[in-house]
DNA sequence: TTCATGTGTAATAATTTTATTACACATGAA
DNA sequence: TTCATGTGTAATAAAATTATTACACATGAA
């Protein structure tokens, strides 16, 4: 079995699903909310008060993590018939290496807006 | 010898110091720039026309790989007397896992603006 | 001297990200 | 019915990032 990068059990193929990644890790509060996960899953609300913040924050915050499908999210109802969505983590490693970027820099193209401000 | 977090020659600490190299990581632009510095170091005007922006916006790009230290930059005089500020890339090697994550988090205290939108 | 090339940065514009506020709606329990 | 708790999102404000423009200054060669 060859396993060019290996990654976990995130999928990552383009350059902008390393892109996604990195910029989901790239927040504190971001980097709290995977943490939280980390001990088990849990429900929005609950979330926004582990994580000290707002819920529609907290929403976006998720959102960014879900785009980089480093959690997942599942509605339930629960016990007491309310609806519930929970948010989990996603098992991953990921290793990054000065080859891997250099494979991904391959394929970036930056079309030329301007050359030089002089 | 025990390396709890291998990090090839960065010597990331903090969970600010990770943040650092997640934001660096996070914009094309900037890993093209390491896909260039990959292949040898580069100097700046140079290096703007390879990557194809212009200098000012590079600085900028330069300044972000720069605080996160995946690059390292020295002037040197050339043989016909110019002044030329060489970039170079670091050596880094970074596994990101859940529990290095989870660790990090423990460091994170978000401090309550507002519980919630309601 | 003028041109081509290198350095650096200040000021501003454009865009995106982050954060807040204010809603609407559902359920179970008191 | 009212309260506490859960869901979701639209609109806006605030802040940060990204991009542009316009400078200044230095060196070697023509």
């Amino acid at each position: 079995m060859i396993m060019e990068n290996f990654v976990g059990d995130l999928n990552l193929k383009k350059y902008e699903d390393y892109i996604n990644v990195f910029d989901a890790l790239s927040h504190p509060v971001r980097i709290k909310i995977i943490g939280i996960l980390a001990e088990g899953r849990q429900y929005v609300s609950e979330l926004a008060r582990l994580v000290n913040i707002s819920r529609p924050l907290l929403y976006m915050h998720l959102k960014k993590l879900e785009t980089a499908r480093l959690v997942t999210s599942a509605m339930e109802i629960s016990e007491s018939g309310k609806a519930m969505k929970y948010y989990a983590l996603e098992d991953f490693e990921l290793q990054i290496t000065k080859e891997l970027l250099n494979g991904l820099s391959q394929n970036i193209i930056i079309e030329a807006p301007s050359k030089d401000g002089d």
